[in-house]
DNA sequence: TTGGCTGCAAAGGATTTGCACAAAT
DNA sequence: ATTTGTGCAAATCCTTTGCAGCCAA
């Protein structure tokens, strides 16, 4: 991954590969003062305006994917191939991913009938337990 | 709807006259900045710190709904019955409103299916004309 | 009358940016 | 040797808040 981003003209420093070990093994939806918090474990030196600079340069280059929920900061994820939407559980924060190709189908139709094709969606459940 | 603030014990000022007046003669989805503005035309005395208050105030009675879309500030609108969703034009940043009682079925049922119940929902579709 | 509003200005939180220095290629 | 990245602090943007006076009920 550090020489992908290499080979994209992106210089990989110390800094970018400790957020980049930390985005690598959550499997939560931190935003950039934890992924901070997170990375200063590994290199005390990195700081939050280059956790800030680093996020923008993944997003760009299709490494994380960023997800600005409903109340405070921007949260973000290693981007899998393949979107998924989001249920937030209103209660513990929780995230959990889902997928619904009838879904997306039924989207693309309506947009169509309106004479527009999608760039990119947003779809978010707020739930609570049942 | 002045009347029934009054009577939900809201005190419906001058401020919140014109600002309520500027919204519900609004046929876009102005951000708390542009309705300053409007509602400055009818009553100078207008500040913005009293826009987002009563934002807040017509929020909380269910009198507008808020749209956080991506990129810059919240938007309004007056509440109309029944739930709708949202196209934005990309280029145009012109936002259309549409309404899929089939997605909304799908949403219920996934929900379900993971034990959750939704309280609200958020659907964005970013689109550029085809 | 009186508790809820108001304007103003200052504070807030999240994110970005200018700068001089550091370090990846 | 270049050119890009970095830390720090200051700056931005949107929004909220403390305060002293004002006004709807």
């Amino acid at each position: 991954m550090s020489q992908a981003l290499r080979d994209a003209g992106v210089r990989v420093t110390r800094q970018r590969e400790a957020i980049l070990q930390v985005l690598t093994g959550s499997e939560d939806h931190p935003d950039a003062a934890e992924l901070h918090r997170r990375a200063q474990a590994l290199d005390p030196s990195v700081s939050l305006a280059t956790v800030y600079r680093t996020l923008t340069v993944l997003e760009r280059e299709g490494v994380i994917a960023r997800h600005s929920f409903e109340n405070g900061s921007a949260r973000f994820e290693i981007a899998e191939p393949g979107h998924h939407d989001h249920i937030v559980d209103l209660d513990s924060g929780e995230i959990i991913e889902f997928h619904s190709e009838k879904i997306e189908e039924l989207q693309r139709r309506i947009a169509a009938e309106m004479g527009y094709e999608i760039v990119h969606h947003r779809l978010e459940l707020y739930c609570r337990k049942a």
